[in-house]
DNA sequence: TTATCGTCCACCGTTAACAGTAGACGAAAG
DNA sequence: CTTTCGTCTACTGTTAACGGTGGACGATAA
């Protein structure tokens, strides 16, 4: 079973790496952007350690590139959320696999609880809640699959994942067929077999990811992704 | 294509990170060890801002955890390794997948070029010149990939898997095979079949994940693991 | 015009000092 | 004896200043 740290009030450079996170994924920052020490230090008035702090953990998600003079946004192209959720894939199918025979009844009854309050935002139209609980479900099955650098990995690009998912909260979409997905995935654990339940989480996977992409598409202003007339089109109506 | 980044001097928290790891892997810095930066910039002579970055660093690859007071070695368990490995196997067979198709003449050709140096130096039973080449064949099978995101795990926990390597070179083994092994791999790469190429892979790192495991069992000294009588006992012969 | 050389500067890496905080711990009260 | 409260301290987070370095750039020579 893996343990969770204790809450502590986030640092400066914590703080600071999601703002900038978000103005990344947003591309209020656009990739090519010289990021200096100096400059953000006196832009939001902290010192350069903090900023060092941020740079280096947006540098380890990715986001950004440290070069001879400073960092570079990379930002994230619709290359790069194929790539993660490519990650994402090959090593949550692992997770939710191995948690078929290690998921405690006590994480399954948190799993299913989170499912409840998804349908509750699902209710409610709060999608924003519903992205939150989201996340916190498909940690749990990291959690279930008890292996520590799988969890690590996840921990270290949920961040990002975040930050996109929030790209997509202002659709009006109806969230319940999604929060069934989630319940149908702990069935499937439940039920024992690893083979529909790589498929089934697949499928959840490439919906998400297709409805990320399409959501990066448009804010890029481009019109060369036409998803509406490929099988993906209707799984990009599911949500994570 | 995946680009690389010029050299630089190592940074004093790169060159600290890099001591400790070993230091821990090697267990010379047992698990549970409290790690505290004023005591640390103190012993090894320098302020406490490399040291920052250095337990930064050995904290985002799992080595140690930070808690209210400083730092805590988790060290390297056996469970560890195998965390490690699986969740290399999950990234790596999806990267040499896409290198069928995606690898260039010139990748390749690199490729047999790194065989090439692994050859001469079991030749010269030159074991840590062995394990360098064994790490820059993997590095370029992500490469070749072309998966930022599986490159940049890769990146993340190489110099971990580099420590891990270290353990293993003082033992007295043919390496000519090992050396095969990976000719092997650009082999079926280039036949274009991924499902003997993932079995070939997997088999590949089963053996190396064994041989690690049992220098890790020999280094705490336990008699727990007896590897002779099991099939991965063959394997465990092999590098990497 | 091109190549070379010296200077400058745009950064980052590092250091030392200060400030804040959350438990640990001891003393006092019930 | 147990609980509460106040103080202390062991750390980290942050700030400001200094030093180093490697290209950029301008001047000079061929």
């Amino acid at each position: 079973m893996v343990t969770k740290k204790p809450t502590r009030a986030p640092s400066l450079g914590e703080q600071l790496a999601s703002v900038l996170r978000d103005q990344i994924v947003r591309r209020v920052i656009g990739p090519g952007t010289h990021l200096v020490e100096d400059t953000l230090a006196a832009e939001y008035d902290v010192s350069r350690g903090p900023v060092r702090d941020a740079l280096r953990q947006l540098e380890s998600q990715g986001l950004v590139e440290s070069r001879r003079r400073g960092f570079y946004v990379l930002g994230l192209t619709l290359r790069d959320v194929d790539d993660l959720y490519e990650l994402r894939e090959a090593i949550e199918v692992v997770a939710v696999t191995r948690a078929i025979e290690l998921a405690s009844p006590a994480q399954l009854a948190a799993g299913r609880a989170i499912v409840d309050e998804m349908i509750a935002a699902a209710d409610r139209s709060a999608a924003t809640d519903f992205a939150q609980a989201d996340l916190r479900f498909h940690e749990l099955l990291y959690d279930m699959g008890g292996n520590r650098k799988l969890v690590d990995v996840w921990q270290e690009y949920k961040p990002v994942i975040a930050s996109l998912m929030q790209l997509t909260v202002e659709e009006d979409v109806d969230l319940h067929p999604s929060a069934l997905d989630h319940a149908r995935l702990l069935d499937l654990i439940v039920a024992g077999d690893a083979t529909p339940l790589g498929v089934e989480l697949r499928g959840h996977l490439r919906g998400a990811r297709s409805r990320m992409t399409h959501a990066v598409d448009a804010m890029i202003g481009g019109g060369t992704t036409d998803l509406t007339s490929t099988p993906d089109a209707v799984a990009a109506e599911r949500v994570s």
